[in-house]
RNA sequence: GGUCCCGUAGCUCAGUGGAUAGAGCAACAGCCUUCUAAGCUGUGGGCCAUUGGUUCGAAUCCAAUCGGGAUCACCA
């Protein structure tokens, strides 16, 4: 609101003083440098206008400096550092501005308007033949937080999960757990329906290895041996019998596959996630023929000799791509071809995006370009958005040499940690047994989500569980904690804070002024982070803004403020700067409690 | 080898065209009879991988080089 009132007026400003009309592309407004903050808030750039000017920098700087300070109310006062003009903001505006944005719907995002075009997030779409990991909790919390922040701008959004319930992964446990189970189930063994599944997948592979050696060792060629040992072989046949619709087979399948749902079900509801809807992969994975068959028709794609399907992309700089086998077998790009379409079709979404691991860049690339080939014009609203790889101190993690971190283990460990420090600071004196377990939880996941969400997604990070559990300094516990304490203070002070006057006779502090500027800023960065789907700006916003406040609650004695009139104004302050946090905060899918 | 991504303090990360590059952690020195010390204050720590270019101005944009990662399947 302050950025683009006062952009408008510095183009009319270049226009009154030089007779230019220019663009507001030009007018460059930053928070002004720490250094001059004393005496200014924002900072306008004036090289980018001196050729309008035809003046120095300085001279530039201060014409406008004064044009503005006599035409723009809130402009009190202005100073010119080189090429940099100074600008103070009139206390007044921050008094009018904490005025007018004080109940409760000033602080409320969007609700999503339903008859728009809504926008698809696919995210989490895990294989059902093991549990979740540390991989799939980027994945997810990255789906669910960009999904929260699309809905926050007003957006129609339709979280999706598709589920890899179908293959030769799957078949490798089924197999394992005919052969060496027992007849096992989650009851009988009191595991977890994934974890047990997962067992039998590691099960599977420490046989197959077994018998890949024992190849090697007569003599056979490695990458023949892989091949031909008894146990792939069997699992191959398994999934043939899958496909054909072997009776006892899809049986075993059925019922694997439901252990392993309400276990993700569990991991899920403990991450604090849910979708709109889930496909299964063996509901989709014949879809995409039809547009197979569209694209021969178009002469898009080529039949080969053998009667497999390809499209030739390599004047695209890419290589050639099959899309259905010789004996007419779908292929992974087949089906993501069909269920874009698919999707398209129901629902005429705004923009369908794809939260998925970087290993997959090329093939969302070719599956844009084969779209776009087939002249959907749709294809422009397919976005991947890809994130890195999660890695530990140790290295990567390799599910095969058991260095994965189990989900359901971390989670349980962030909270047992929040436990214990929480107790370890004695602050559950106010809290009966329910309320202190639902606190635990609310730091544990706090901490956690904050910790992987504050990184850029586009980079690897570096995810070292000791540091995840820290409580202090950059962490979700930190901000939590200045909401709580915000809170109490507001409680504390026995004052009706919806009702409160905040007088116009007071001055502003530095720190006072430095907050309601980082308070103005949100809807502007939740504008630029829509955009952008940002969560890591947004978790490393509202920790300024929460560090800021420390920082100024540690130096003014609130509850003890002789004068009234200040007292409400560092009251509405306060109520506005939880307001803000708790909006930051719900963006990324964290909770933030009353008390800590 | 081709393509894509990354390289900023000892460590984990912000900053992506503007002023003397910032946080947190770790280290050291202070602050709890006063509203929550999961906090606050201070100190030390940097050829922003290298080289060249673009311009009033480059950690930021472009090119090349060097490191690290991903990908280039009739796997998903």
């Amino acid at each position: 609101m302050i950025w683009q009132s006062l952009s408008n007026a510095c183009v009319e400003a270049v226009t009154q003083l030089y007779g230019q009309q220019i663009n507001t592309d030009l007018i460059k407004i930053q928070k002004t440098n720490q250094q001059f903050r004393a005496e200014a808030d924002l900072t306008l750039m004036v090289f980018p206008l001196v050729r309008y000017s035809k003046q120095s920098p300085e001279q530039t700087a201060t014409e406008i400096g004064a044009y503005l300070k006599d035409q723009v109310d809130y402009v009190q006062n202005f100073s010119v550092v080189k090429g940099f003009l100074n600008l103070r903001i009139a206390k007044s505006f921050w008094i009018s501005f904490l005025k007018n944005n004080f109940t409760d719907q000033d602080f409320a995002l969007q609700t999503p308007k339903l008859n728009c075009p809504p926008v698809i997030v696919e995210y989490s779409s895990p294989n059902t033949n093991k549990p979740l990991h540390l991989g799939h909790i980027r994945n997810n919390l990255l789906g669910d937080s960009i999904s929260r922040i699309l809905k926050s701008t007003g957006r129609n959004v339709i979280q999706v999960n598709l589920v890899n319930d179908r293959g030769i992964h799957i078949c490798k446990s089924m197999l394992a757990w005919q052969k060496w189970g027992r007849g096992e189930t989650p009851e009988s063994s009191g595991l977890k329906g994934d974890k047990l599944v997962g067992k039998y997948y590691v099960m599977f592979d420490k046989h197959y290895k077994e018998q890949i050696e024992e190849l090697c060792e007569q003599g056979v060629e490695e990458e023949y041996a892989a091949k031909q040992a008894p146990l792939i072989v069997e699992a191959q046949t398994m999934l043939e019998q899958w496909e054909s619709g072997n009776a006892e087979v899809k049986n075993l399948w059925n019922r694997m596959n439901k252990w392993v749902y309400s276990g993700f079900d569990v991991s899920y509801r403990n991450l604090g996630i849910a979708f709109d809807r889930t496909y299964y992969e063996s509901q989709t994975y014949l879809l995409g023929r039809d547009v197979v068959q569209d694209g021969l028709q178009k002469s898009v794609f080529y039949k080969n000799e053998d009667g497999s399907v390809w499209i030739n992309l390599t004047d695209e700089g890419l290589d050639e791509k099959l899309l259905l086998r010789a004996n007419g077998t779908s292929v992974y790009m087949t089906q993501d071809l069909g269920t874009a379409t698919t999707r398209f079709n129901e629902f005429h979404p705004e923009k369908m995006i794809y939260v998925v691991g970087n290993e997959q860049n090329y093939h969302f690339e070719v599956l844009k370009k084969i779209l776009k080939k087939l002249q959907y014009n749709w294809a422009d609203d397919i976005r991947h958005f890809s994130y890195g790889m999660v890695e530990l101190p140790e290295g990567k993690m390799k599910s095969r040499e058991g260095t994965v971190v189990d989900a359901d283990d971390l989670i349980a460990e962030v909270i047992e940690t929040a436990r214990q420090t929480t107790m370890e600071l004695g602050k559950l004196e106010s809290f009966d047994t329910a309320e202190a377990q639902n606190l635990f939880r609310i730091i544990g996941l706090g901490g956690l989500k904050y910790f992987i969400l504050k990184v850029d997604p586009l980079k690897n990070m570096m995810f070292n569980p000791k540091e995840s559990i820290d409580f202090t300094g950059n962490t979700g516990p930190f901000i939590q904690y200045t909401y709580a304490r915000i809170q109490s203070l507001l409680r504390k002070s026995g004052k009706d804070i919806m009702h409160i006057e905040i007088s116009d006779a007071i001055d502003i502090h530095d720190e006072e002024r430095e907050l309601l500027f980082l308070c103005t800023d949100f809807k502007r960065i939740l504008c630029l982070a829509a955009d952008e789907l940002s969560p890591a700006h947004i978790a490393n916003y509202v920790f300024e803004l929460a560090k800021q406040y420390n920082q100024f609650y540690q130096r003014i004695s609130v509850l003890k403020e002789e004068n009234e009139l200040l007292l409400a104004f560092r009251l509405a302050l306060s109520y506005f700067t939880a307001g803000v946090i708790k909006n930051s905060m719900n963006l990324l899918g964290i909770e933030v409690p009353h008390k800590m």
